[in-house]
DNA sequence: CGTCCATTTGAGGTGGATCAACCCTAGTGG
DNA sequence: CCACTAGGGTTGATCCACCTCAAATGGACG
């Protein structure tokens, strides 16, 4: 977070921004908002260029953020460098929320990204005397929590094909606008998110699209034609 | 639950209870004492049979238990009857915690079990006028998640023998008892944990066995005698 | 001591990885 | 405005780690 201080900063009472509009693509419960509308909770700006790193894995857990535009990764990496992605945030999307000391995963941004972000500390501040708040963060990580148990059983059982179609769908239902959705991430990120390797990813979507279940307009704007399809696919 | 009324079961106020030995192998902090410290709730005690199930998928969420003595799988499975064990539940473990209303994994009893539950409404309760309650089930989540994250690496990038060294690493750190693990779990959940099948499983421990690096007394007894390589497999 | 299930071991098949071109397109500079 | 380039994406050929199917072995329990 060093090079922040070179870089356009600014900060507010949050309780005079929240509420307004945070820039989702489609409607999304603001939870900063729910869990700031706090006097003293204090909301600063910030932006990342493309593959710029957030936090790195282990870091101390210094500040919580929320996607105002853009879209993150949030990953693991092997000593030989193989890369698990546990997540991709998009705008409204809260991530490096931590009750603990350190950050579990590493941060980057995928392309450039803009975010909000709080004190970790002052967080804690409040939810130690607002149990609503209190609440709240508990739902958030539970919230990552179910996700990550749906993704175990993608990585640990589904088929290659089985991985994809759930992938667009979730895609599909996180970013879809006007019924197409453009993807922020490369096939390698995909890969990494799904325990493929990217030319299988290919390999799979190439198919999908061989069948006419989906539609390209450039390698990374994907129309879903048939969705039921998908949802067979996913098992 | 229906059949809890047709098996022993035994009530009472759990601060005369807890604080007292809850049988686990090795010293736990006792995350149940922690939240139930407090006038009003109440434990009970409860019983399941080998292979009995505690609840299931998208089952209402009644209860919060503690495994007392025996160990219990959590997991989900596929249209198809592929499943994924998210994790294993040992004596001290907490498990089926959720802030919202359902279970997002099964739970069954791997061998003879015993655990004490509290309702979740109380704990809720309790939760929403003591910050160091909330503040605790928040921890406990987050615990969980931080696993789950772990195992989204190992499932989605690891090679088998990494995953078997993973295995056994964490299963000594849990449950090794002079220097000794009594596995309770059979090849096919090990299997169903790892993303492997039973046989690919039961064919890296034979290699391990071979090159010295464990002993077996029984299938399920097993000695590590060489952790530092073990530690160096895992990646 | 026999039965039954868990585990091991073997043989062979295969889905996805790896290695290698090639292609497309967005961005760059002339 | 267009040629050039570089990085991302696609496709093909081959390989291999793990799965599948099958059989033998072992151990726990009546």
């Amino acid at each position: 977070m060093a090079q922040m201080l070179t870089q356009t900063l600014k900060t507010e009472a949050i309780n005079t921004q929240i509420g307004g509009k945070i820039a989702p693509a489609r409607p999304v419960s603001d939870q900063f908002g729910a869990i700031a509308g706090h006097a003293g909770l204090v909301a600063t700006e910030f932006s990342y260029r493309k593959d710029e790193e957030i936090y790195g894995e282990d870091e101390p857990a210094e500040y919580v953020y929320q996607v105002v535009s853009g879209a993150v990764r949030s990953y693991k990496l092997l000593s030989d460098g193989r890369r698990q992605i546990g997540a991709f945030h998009l705008p409204g999307d809260v991530f490096g929320l931590e009750p603990g000391q350190t950050h579990r995963l590493a941060a980057e941004a995928i392309i450039a990204t803009s975010v909000r972000l709080v004190e970790r500390a002052s967080l804690e501040r409040v939810a130690g005397t607002d149990v609503q708040v209190a609440r709240k963060l508990w739902a958030m990580t539970a919230g990552e929590l179910r996700h990550a148990e749906d993704h175990m059983l993608l990585l640990g059982r589904k088929t290659a094909m089985e991985r994809v179609a759930t992938f667009l769908l979730e895609m599909d239902r996180r970013l879809a606008v006007a019924n197409m959705m453009a993807l922020p991430m490369c096939r390698r990120d995909i890969g990494d998110y799904l325990g493929l390797t990217l030319e299988t990813v290919s390999r799979a979507l190439s198919q999908l699209h061989a069948k006419g279940i989906l539609g390209f307009s450039g390698a990374r704007q994907i129309v879903l034609r048939n969705r039921q399809h998908l949802h067979n696919l996913d098992a």
